[in-house]
DNA sequence: CTTGACCCTGTAGTGACTACAGGGTGCAGT
DNA sequence: ACTGCACCCTGTAGTCACTACAGGGTCAAG
């Protein structure tokens, strides 16, 4: 393993991120840009192995960027305190339960929507009424 | 009530929506363009109040353009079935309720990787580790 | 007759990608 | 040597549903 030098493919085939994407993060400044071949291909290392699957296993807890970026950066000062981390994460997953309560509250009303339609014609349809404002389309 | 005419900027009141955002509306066709007054101001009926009410429900009810766009189609047509909006409505329920699943594992994870975390340093930090790959960054 | 609140169009920005177009590189097979 | 073909390159524009200007015009009150 680790064998040193892969092509932006390789590492889109081994993290599961599409090529564009890898592009796309070293545009933003997430991803160093890597040294190029002869024929101007990106050749990697495997410390940008490491940062891409990085990045990915964040996208995949839904962090934004900008966290991502705080979250690397501290993540090299191995001897400063975790605290900052932490409150990244906390703060994240304070989000993420926001987002969870609104999408509860959105089931809840959807689903007494559609219980109420007798699936009749459209002018007595209970979900349309639940839209339509009270005086109106009549 | 129901005056008549109003401004951009009354509806916007009225229903909550940002004057841009009405604008934005009629660019894409969901709102029709409305009649103008002497001096260029869009001048909207109770027709219009009506249906951008119906938009921005849907909206919050958390329905995508395009599905507001065909449920205003169908509550136009009085004399059909309702099964149709009843698709719609549900196909977004179940949207919905992946999202909420999705959201809810992620919960989990996060949670249980915060919970992992002693706040010593970041050499030993369990959410850094949580992220990293298995053998990178030593 | 000026001030200030409102209105107009058109364009560009948001987040995090995704999808081309139009070209160059590298390698296997013939 | 040549021909495919898969891969790579840059740059730009599109996605969703807005939001935010810039640079101007209109209108009613004081």
């Amino acid at each position: 393993m680790s064998a040193g030098v892969r092509t932006i493919g390789d590492l889109s085939k081994v993290t599961g991120t599409k090529v564009e994407t890898i592009r796309y993060y070293e545009r933003i400044g997430l991803l160093a840009a890597p040294p190029r071949t002869a024929g101007n291909y990106r050749a990697y290392g495997d410390a940008a192995l490491g940062r891409l699957s990085f990045i990915r296993r964040a996208r995949d807890l839904g962090f934004g960027i900008d966290q991502i970026r705080a979250l690397l950066s501290l993540s090299e000062k191995k001897k400063r305190s975790c605290k900052a981390v932490d409150a990244i994460a906390r703060e994240h997953l304070a989000e993420v339960e926001g987002k969870l309560a609104d999408l509860m509250a959105l089931r809840c009303e959807l689903d007494s929507i559609i219980r109420q339609c007798g699936c009749g014609t459209i002018a007595d349809c209970r979900i349309i009424e639940a839209l339509a404002p009270v005086n109106t389309g009549r």
